[in-house]
DNA sequence: ATCCTCCCCTAC
DNA sequence: TAAGGTAGGGGAGGAT
């Protein structure tokens, strides 16, 4: 019951079998006790049906009660019941689609919020409400919490106290506020004056925020920011507050190089030791000081000096201001806080939550100065800066004097310049610095002696454990693992067993408040990405593309500053769920799929043609309807990470010159060495990573296949959105009626078909589209897929109708070419035994029919010569099939090549024929497209 | 064993 | 309206 990976199963309808080995218990138990409960329900459905009170109001409502409420849980079950809706027991993020509840403690928002998608939370009111106004309303007034990025409270007993009375709605929380802002009045009318004061001052806030709101307006311009606006991913960027903290980094690299090298250095208490990642007591990390210090409500304490007016008001930072926004709140002032707001709260909570919340808009410039004095004052301190963020450092202080003197320095100078506080924990690691910081906010230093070390820890929820988050917080929840304290009542072992190695390990050493990590100057980046996820509705290819390629000049121009080339690149998809609405939030991605395709080129590349193209190539393999995709991104690895700082001003040229979309060639990696070029045996001795990759660089989706398996850690299984199996020793096609047989006049070389043995000729025939048949040939209803395992099962369009993205003509045609292909290369192979393998390098099969096929019959005496001249027949088809497909078709010429490639080195005494089929063809390509397809 | 890909998770 | 980015760590499982 205790296994904590049956969870991933109970939302896959279709278990497959080979999950049963593990997991099998929970999954059963969690299917039985379900179908109980759904007896029951169904039962109290029956009764329902009798009364007369019964309807579908809440038809395709699932929901699921969590704690007390009114209605009590029964109560609900049977309004579900009566009203065509339906009850969980247990909560199925995929299947609920409401969680109904009264109280909401920061506890509950952790554990239903850290999704991806969170299920609202509604107030049983909702129901209830919905049933006397006999519609559904809507769930703005009724939602708890919708949200993600919780704040986690400071310490456990704020945790434990925080609860939100929510049910009582806005009375409570007037009466919150009252309580917070009148504290001291004591008579009614000495009350009365000072709710007076009170709202004027609000007022006067209210107003300073609307104007600041109004300044930055003019930042955004009239045509509303969707797509086919070239503007949109600059606006979107600029506008982006995870893109503002997620690039900050990169930009304070530059800062740090200009900064005071002229600041103290902590000493090296063991500097012969060289190890790293020892979290002994003895090790490198032992016996330092380490400073953790953290800007207290970073953005709204900035927002906050903007005016006088706005001091002592409850604040938040955020783009909406709308009391039913859907914009999210990136940070609240304390005083907001104690109403229960928090980052990642939606506006109109955060509103609901308190009324008189006062929103500023986003100052990022005003962020980013302030940062840099944060900075510039940490530095002065200590020369071993740790940069963690916009608003958080770690420093190393070890034998630079008394760590809570420096601390206080460093917070003074920081409040006295910037007028923000920063608060500081102190420890001997960065772990428990950092545990120390939350004790210690607001505007505090907290040091965490090793003496207390052990008080702190034992009764810290593991959520509040650095690397701790919702995931790995639910998974600790089902082995009933909720504190430190419980952590250490496992062996490391068992840990490591239960979570993997090294998360083991880390949450092992994190109870014990072990932490062996240095503290270091930020190491160059080993990957530079960009993505969108936001606002993404296309409504052609082509507009995606074209997206595509602005996301690629912009990563293009990240690596250029960072003076990097990479050569791997990774394609980041969102696509929408299947079934899954437009998302409450304005613009969202909503519920999706997240997909990579990922290839390593050739050379190193910041070219945006190059990337752009490259990224083309993946967007299509990954054959995502664009109606569907939510979200798109391009990551860069393998990155160039010496000198480079030449060959970077040819690329600026490139930037300016690089062409629309249609001049882009789908595979444009340009300079390669032609395959033709390269010396087979030479190739085979590669490295086989190096080889591998080269292969890989090439390979298109076509042929990779991971098994029908259901993933351990994962959610779902991957196999559910590609192909099922890897067709290795494909099928034979056996359904080929009796006529194709017959050789005729074609399009395809008749005197090369003849050639070919009987059943060989049945086998190409039967998988040839009817095109390239001969014109008095009968079609073959037969070139659509019989091999089921071969048949994509998330082929969306094709199933669902929606077919902008229809399968690529000709790719599952050209995989059963290739079938054939390979088993007539095998069936030659196995009757043809070559011992004396004679060369046939200077025979070319170049033309359909010129003399060489007719020398070839004439001469061949040997049993692997006639091999021979049948492989090279084969080869001469593949040629005239690669050109059918060469205008078109790209993926399935990829395929083709990428295959015969494959048997090239299969069956190496058919190499030079082989060979010389590609060899053409990449001349053909060559000639069209500039360059040749990688194989290799 | 070790690498690689395609994820998922975490933090700000 | 609203702007759900970015980078690294790590795990599973296949390929080599
Ligand atoms: N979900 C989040 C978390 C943070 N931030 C931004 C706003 C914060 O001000 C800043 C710093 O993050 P912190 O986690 O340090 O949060 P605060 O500084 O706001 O509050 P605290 O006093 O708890 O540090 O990052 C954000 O936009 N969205
Ligand atoms: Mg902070
Ligand atoms: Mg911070």
């Amino acid at each position: 019951m205790s296994d904590p990976r049956g969870r991933h199963f109970v939302k896959e309808q279709p278990v497959p079998s080979d999950s049963a080995h593990h997991g099998g218990s929970f999954r059963k138990y969690m299917e039985d006790k379900n179908r109980k409960l759904h007896e029951q329900f169904e039962q109290q459905a029956d009764l329902a049906a009798q009364s007369s009170s019964s309807s579908k109001l809440f038809a395709g409502v699932r929901i699921h009660v969590n704690g007390l409420t009114t209605p009590t849980h029964q109560e609900l079950k049977l309004l579900m019941a009566q009203h065509g809706g339906s009850f969980e027991n247990y909560y199925y993020r995929d299947q609920v689609t409401h969680i109904i509840c009264s109280n909401l403690t920061d506890q509950k928002i952790k554990h239903f919020h850290k999704e991806r998608m969170p299920t609202p939370i509604i107030r049983p009111e909702w129901i209830v409400d919905s049933l006397k106004a006999d519609k559904l309303l809507p769930l703005r007034e009724y939602q708890l919490w919708r949200l993600r990025h919780v704040q986690q409270m400071a310490t456990p007993a704020a945790a434990s106290q925080q609860v939100v009375q929510a049910s009582e709605g806005t009375v409570a929380l007037h009466a919150e506020m009252k309580q917070a802002h009148n504290a001291q009045a004591a008579g009614s009318t000495a009350a009365a004056s000072a709710a007076a004061a009170s709202r004027a001052a609000n007022q006067a806030a209210q107003e300073v925020a609307t104007r600041a709101r109004a300044a930055c307006d003019v930042l955004r311009g009239p045509p509303m920011t969707t797509h086919n606006n070239p503007e949109f991913m600059d606006t979107y960027f600029r506008s982006s507050r995870l893109h503002f903290i997620g690039t900050w980094k990169a930009r304070i690299e530059a800062l740090a190089a200009r900064m005071c090298p002229e600041a103290p250095s902590p000493s090296l208490a063991h500097p012969s030791h060289l190890r790293i990642g020892q979290a002994t007591a003895s090790g490198p990390a032992s016996g330092r000081c380490i400073i953790h210090l953290d800007m207290d409500c970073f953005f709204a304490s900035v927002a906050e000096l903007t005016d006088p007016a706005l001091k002592g008001q409850p604040l938040a930072v955020s783009h909406s201001n709308s009391a039913q926004g859907t914009g999210e709140i990136s940070s609240a002032n304390y005083l907001a806080r104690e109403f229960g707001i928090c980052a990642g709260m939606c506006i109109a909570e955060g509103k609901r939550r308190c009324p008189n919340l006062v929103v500023m808009p986003y100052l990022f410039e005003r962020f980013e100065e302030i940062s840099e004095q944060v900075y510039r004052i940490l530095m002065q301190n200590t020369s071993a800066v740790q940069p963690v963020s916009v608003d958080e450092a770690y420093l190393d202080v070890t034998g630079l004097g008394d760590p809570v003197g420096i601390a206080e320095a460093i917070r003074s100078a920081i409040q006295q310049e910037t007028g923000c506080t920063a608060s500081a924990g102190i420890a001997a690691n960065m772990l428990l610095a950092r545990l120390a910081t939350k004790r210690a906010k607001p505007d505090g230093v907290f040091q965490l002696l090793p003496s207390q070390v052990d008080a702190h820890l034992l009764a810290l929820p593991v959520a509040e454990l650095p690397g701790v988050g919702w995931a790995l917080q639910r998974r600790l929840t089902e082995l009933e693992i909720a504190t430190a304290a419980d952590v250490r009542k496992k062996t490391r072992g068992a840990l490591q067993r239960e979570l993997g190695d090294k998360t083991g390990q880390a949450l092992w050493d994190a109870a014990y408040g072990l932490d062996g990590r240095l503290v270091e100057a930020p190491k160059p980046r080993k990957s530079i990405g960009a993505e969108v996820n936001w606002g993404v509705r296309f409504a052609t290819e082509n507009d995606a593309e074209v997206f595509l390629d602005g996301i690629a000049g912009e990563v293009c121009k990240r690596l250029d500053a960072a003076g990097v080339r990479g050569r791997a690149l990774t394609l980041k998809l969102k696509r929408r769920k299947a079934g899954a609405p437009e998302p409450p939030k304005f613009m969202g991605h909503g519920s999706c799929d997240n997909l990579s395709r990922s290839m390593t080129l050739t050379h190193f590349t910041a070219n945006p043609g190059e990337v752009a193209a490259a990224a083309r190539t993946l967007l299509r393999a990954l054959r995502v309807p664009c109606q569907e995709i939510r979200g798109i991104g391009i990551a860069i690895a393998k990155l160039d990470t010496e000198t480079c700082s030449s060959s970077r001003s040819s690329h600026q040229q490139q930037i300016a010159t690089a062409t629309g979309p249609s001049r882009i060639p789908y595979t444009p990696i340009v300079a390669l060495p032609p395959a033709s070029q390269l010396d087979a045996e030479v190739l085979d001795a590669l490295p086989l990573p190096l080889r591998r990759e080269l292969e890989r660089a090439y390979g298109l989706d076509a042929q990779r296949s991971p098994p029908a398996k259901v993933r351990r850690g994962a959610g779902r299984s991957r196999a559910a959105e590609r192909p099922a199996k890897r067709m290795r020793t494909p099928p034979l096609n056996t359904r080929a009626p009796a006529e194709a047989r017959r050789p005729a006049p074609t399009p395809i070389d008749p005197n090369v078909l003849a050639q070919l043995p009987e059943a060989m000729q049945r086998e190409l025939l039967a998988t040839l589209p009817s095109n390239r048949l001969p014109p008095s040939h009968p079609s073959h209803p037969l070139t659509t897929s019989r091999d089921d395992t071969t048949v994509r099962p998330d082929d969306r369009a094709a199933a669902s109708g929606a077919s902008a993205w229809a399968p690529a003509p000709g790719l599952q045609e050209t995989r059963d070419m290739c079938a054939a292909l390979h088993a007539a290369l095998e069936a030659i192979a196995s009757t043809a035994q070559p011992r004396t393998w004679r060369k046939h390098q200077g025979r070319r099969s170049t033309g359909p029919d010129d003399g060489g096929v007719a020398t070839a019959v004439q001469s061949s005496v040997e049993v692997e010569d006639l091999g021979m001249l049948k492989v090279e027949a084969l080869c001469e088809l593949c040629v005239q099939w690669g050109q059918g497909l060469l205008v078109d078709n790209l993926e399935s010429l990829h395929f083709l090549l990428r295959r015969l490639h494959q048997y090239q080195r299969t069956w190496t005494q058919f190499q030079a024929h082989i060979k010389a089929g590609i060899d053409q063809l990449q001349k053909l390509v060559q000639a069209q497209y500039g360059c040749p397809v990688l194989l290799l």
